[in-house]
DNA sequence: GCAAGTACGCACCATCTGGTAAGTACCCGT
DNA sequence: ACGGGTACTTACCAGATGGTGCGTACTTGC
């Protein structure tokens, strides 16, 4: 991720959108705020150290914005900025494109697709359903 | 990228067009079939070794058709798939976005962009247009 | 002390992705 | 022989990404 210049715009993306967790991250936010131990469960798998480090260079990159509410236990909110959600409606056919297409995608790959489609992989789905079905989501998560 | 099942759609697609890679190289198939060595001086900056690997892979995903016309010198066409085709335009949006905010991208990670935008960079535009910028492009590309 | 909750940081390691440098095959021209 | 062209393969390496296991701080309850 050291290129400061980019032959398309879809290179440029994916350096705000790429690697393991920051989709799964991004998808998670677009229900809404989130706090970090409630994004640490809804992002199944994932580890503290990985979250605060995704979460960091989102922020970084403007994607996401980290609100301190200076309280005891510590309380941050995270959620998307409006350069966020813009990047979010920007992949909203990808995510239909992806979720229409996963069962091909992973059988292309030679895995056992154990895991049917989620419930929750539609992500451009309505919101509401989404942010129900992500729980159920979470908990069948196979990473 | 050893997933079998994907927290939401999003995952599902940068499985198949994430990397350093794939995104030029899609981008490039975006505006027709290309042989291999005009792909390798069209991505400027990637070795044979790699353009060989994504291509592969892509062509695994059933994003890249590869069409061999068993001539000698050696003649082999690659093309995207309808599959791929339906990738591209689910990526438009995204293309378009990244862009538009390359720059901010470029900056929000502290680099000097000594090389603006690149006059092909808008890969949501005009693919004739495209096409010639791409060549510029390339000999621009300080990968 | 232990556990739970809240949200982080650091040291070190494993794996993956991308890279270099060779090599293969065929042809033609100097 | 050398060079150019076409399109690949293999061995080995460097850096990036992701991971584990500790630690920090504060609170409360057992």
């Amino acid at each position: 991720m050291a290129k400061r210049t980019y032959s398309c715009g879809l290179e440029a993306s994916l350096d705000v959108v790429g690697g393991k967790w920051k989709p799964i991250v991004l998808w998670q936010l677009s229900a809404g705020p989130r706090r970090f131990g409630e994004l640490r469960r809804l992002v199944a798998g994932i580890s503290e150290k990985m979250l605060i480090q995704q979460l960091r260079e989102m922020q970084a990159d403007g994607i996401v914005a980290r609100e301190d509410f200076r309280e005891i236990p510590p309380r941050v909110e995270y959620s998307l900025t409006e350069f966020g959600v813009s990047l979010r409606e920007a992949l909203r056919p990808l995510c239909e494109w992806g979720g229409e297409h996963m069962g091909r995608i992973g059988a292309a790959r030679d895995r056992a697709d154990e895991g049917t489609s989620p419930l929750g992989s539609r992500c451009g789905a309505d919101y509401n359903e989404a942010g129900a079905a992500g729980s159920a989501t979470a908990k069948g998560h196979g990473v």
